[in-house]
DNA sequence: ACACTACTTTAGAATCATTATAAAGTAGGT
DNA sequence: ACCTACTTTATAATGATTCTAAAGTAGTGT
């Protein structure tokens, strides 16, 4: 496993200690080739079988919340009922599947260049995110 | 109250009846000039004080998401902690004040028309939103 | 290796938004 | 006035997330 190796540097460079229950959280989310979108339930389910260690939630909140602060992890809320990750944290869009509750990234280049002609005096603008609802045809 | 005509027009028009309680909810959704962005929190509060009549949160929630689904109210989900909702059903987008949990209306054209270059096949676009989250220069 | 301290994990309780339930109330047609 | 289907309501239930306080562990200094 040097991945290992990676995690450790990856969380000590950002303070936070490499624990065991972090760096298998790590191997789910960044031992791929593909983005991974996913929610806590998704992220608990697949420590519960991938793993041998037993991960409490709590756990995977504060790690996940961890790493979203840190910006390993891009946040995205689709409706109310619970929050998406994204370990594409770079600047993208999106789009969501009603009909499967997916999410789906779509490159900067695909939605095109967005300009802003309203500014807000006194505040500075953190993302601009476009988030596009699609549906099976039926 | 020539309004509470109109508010009986629309809610009879689309299949809801016109009932003492959607009224007051009608009264303080569209009895305004301008935009209203509000959480069912807010709306509650706001009956509470403005409104003889005691409305439970069950019937807001009913209520509210009856008029989501006719299209008198847009849903906006901004973050994991609760829904927004906004009078103004026109196609149209907005900046969110993170500083002061704040919702700005962004006409179409302040953003700008988006060109999406990428279809997925199958599926219908449903929407295409564009979220701008501002933050206090300190 | 040993001890110390600050950071982590954990189970479980607490919280908050939202939805479901089932009984009592009401609107609109007859 | 009467009926029936739709509504409201209080309350319980649910589900996601956060809090708590005790037990465990990493990293530092010895």
């Amino acid at each position: 496993m040097e991945n290992k190796d990676i995690f450790i540097k990856k969380l000590r460079s950002s303070g936070l200690r490499p624990t065991r229950q972090r760096i298998e959280i790590c191997k789910v989310l960044y031992d791929r080739k593909k983005t991974f979108h996913f929610t806590i339930n998704d992220l608990s389910k697949i420590l519960k079988k991938k793993s041998n260690e037993k991960i409490s939630l709590a756990t995977i909140y504060n790690t996940v919340c961890a790493f979203k602060n840190r910006n390993y992890l891009k946040e995205i809320s689709i409706n109310s009922s619970k929050s998406y990750f994204d370990t594409n944290v770079s600047n993208h869009h999106h789009f969501f599947n009603e009909s499967t509750d997916e999410l789906i990234d779509l490159k900067n280049e695909d939605v095109g260049n967005i300009k802003l002609k309203k500014k807000i005096p006194g505040k500075k603008i953190k993302s601009v995110e476009v988030l596009v609802k699609i549906q099976d045809n039926n």
